[in-house]
DNA sequence: TGGGGACTTTGACGCGGATCAAACCGCAGC
DNA sequence: GCTGCGGTTTGATCCGCGTCAAAGTCCCCA
């Protein structure tokens, strides 16, 4: 593996505070793999026997309906890991997982995992921490869905991409627009016209390019529901 | 602690798999506590210094927004425990825990499950398979969310409700309408309407009594949503 | 350079659920 | 009994977002 990779795999808060010989270990022999856009990793109901490791792109974890309806549950980059907590859920991944962005991956044994926590308590400290921060993070996509409106969901957004809480700053959408109101629970067209309607906020959309006068316009706006759009 | 308290501390799969002087070094020397209905347990962003084993009630774990809204992202009943995974947070609570019904709970404290978990192992996979359970649960919630209509949510509640998946079946609410409602996030009103819209697919509400016609029937009902209601 | 395909935007329209308001019901207290 | 109150139902209305359809726009590639 190449010294960028391994910098990177170390990074992460699953693999960082754990011995070196153990994130080796874990990591295994086979290298990285690249994928196409399009791509399908593992479908909900696939036995599950791996989890992956971004080194580069985008991966999409969403639930599928019989009826074609699709609802995105996470959206993974580079740096990150995914699938981690489908390895102790009995033996099935509960949603599918697909390539978004030309990626290579690191896909890690969920055997040889189970094994190296028995030896290892601090990974499975680790893995409780990764874990529970999914769980907050699920959770505050249930609160977003549940009580903001579409603009609000799209403003929550675009304040989640800047590093600033104020000033102004100029977002690059990380993927397609389509991608992002599908995250955001909502259809192309509406993600399109909400956001428009934020234009009066500040926010002016050119292309993949966004940039909004004042970060803290939008966070009151996400905040307080009686602000007029 | 009584027997029956500890049987149930014991069916519970976070204190079932391991030996008996870890769970009874975690629930400690302090007995279990009585909650009238409508307590406050914790608060988004109190210091998360123990999580509950509940021995008899309700508690509703809900989001609070500074509006006034509010996203109930769980409910949790007798034999259940909540909260753990906030053990692992870095500190503070994410959400609201409130007791709905006359509860008697049990406090274990965090720093005592820590320290126990490195001691054992297996502690830590019991938490972890409870994380992850956790995890797809909240992923289903948000797929009910984001592709089921209001109706089809109520069947579903429904459904998991009683045993069976087929035959006919009565089921006793097992809290307010109000509260089932916000749960599965509408309003009370849309509530009435929409499980009375449930009528004519073998649904009929006597108070806290739902009688259903044929589970079958609700089971297609909440996967086509080409079904008329 | 021009054509085709994927993605995005805009428009017209309908429906589902929210909102506001009032009536209704079961129940505890006087 | 009446009264008051929390919870539920019903009614009228409104608005946001989905849907269907068409027009734009960008970009890849022949």
């Amino acid at each position: 593996m190449e010294p960028e990779d391994w910098h990177l795999v170390r990074s992460t808060p699953l693999f960082g505070r754990i011995p070196k010989d153990v994130t080796a270990r874990l990591v295994g022999s086979s290298g990285p793999r690249c994928y196409e856009k399009g791509a399908l990793l593992f479908q909900q109901g696939d036995p599950a026997d791996a989890f992956y490791v971004i080194l580069e792109g985008w991966v999409k974890i969403a639930r599928l309906t019989s009826e074609g309806g699709e609802a995105v549950v996470g959206m993974f980059r580079r740096g990150e890991t995914f699938a981690e907590a489908a390895m102790f859920l009995g033996g099935r991944y509960p949603a599918n997982a697909e390539v978004v962005a030309p990626s290579r991956l690191l896909k890690i044994d969920g055997e040889n995992l189970r094994k190296s926590i028995r030896e290892n308590p601090d990974l499975a400290l680790c893995m409780l921490a990764s874990a529970s921060h999914h769980l907050k993070f699920l959770v505050e996509q249930i609160e977003q869905i549940k009580l903001l409106s579409a603009p609000q969901r799209i403003a929550d957004f675009l304040i989640q991409q800047c590093r600033t809480r104020r000033g102004s700053c100029v977002v690059v959408l990380p993927y397609e627009k389509a991608l992002i109101a599908n995250r955001l629970g909502m259809k192309p067209e509406s993600f399109s016209r909400a956001i428009g309607r934020l234009r009066n906020l500040g926010v002016s959309v050119d292309h993949e390019y966004v940039s909004i006068a004042d970060v803290a316009t939008l966070v009151a706006f996400v905040e307080k529901s009686s602000v007029e759009s």
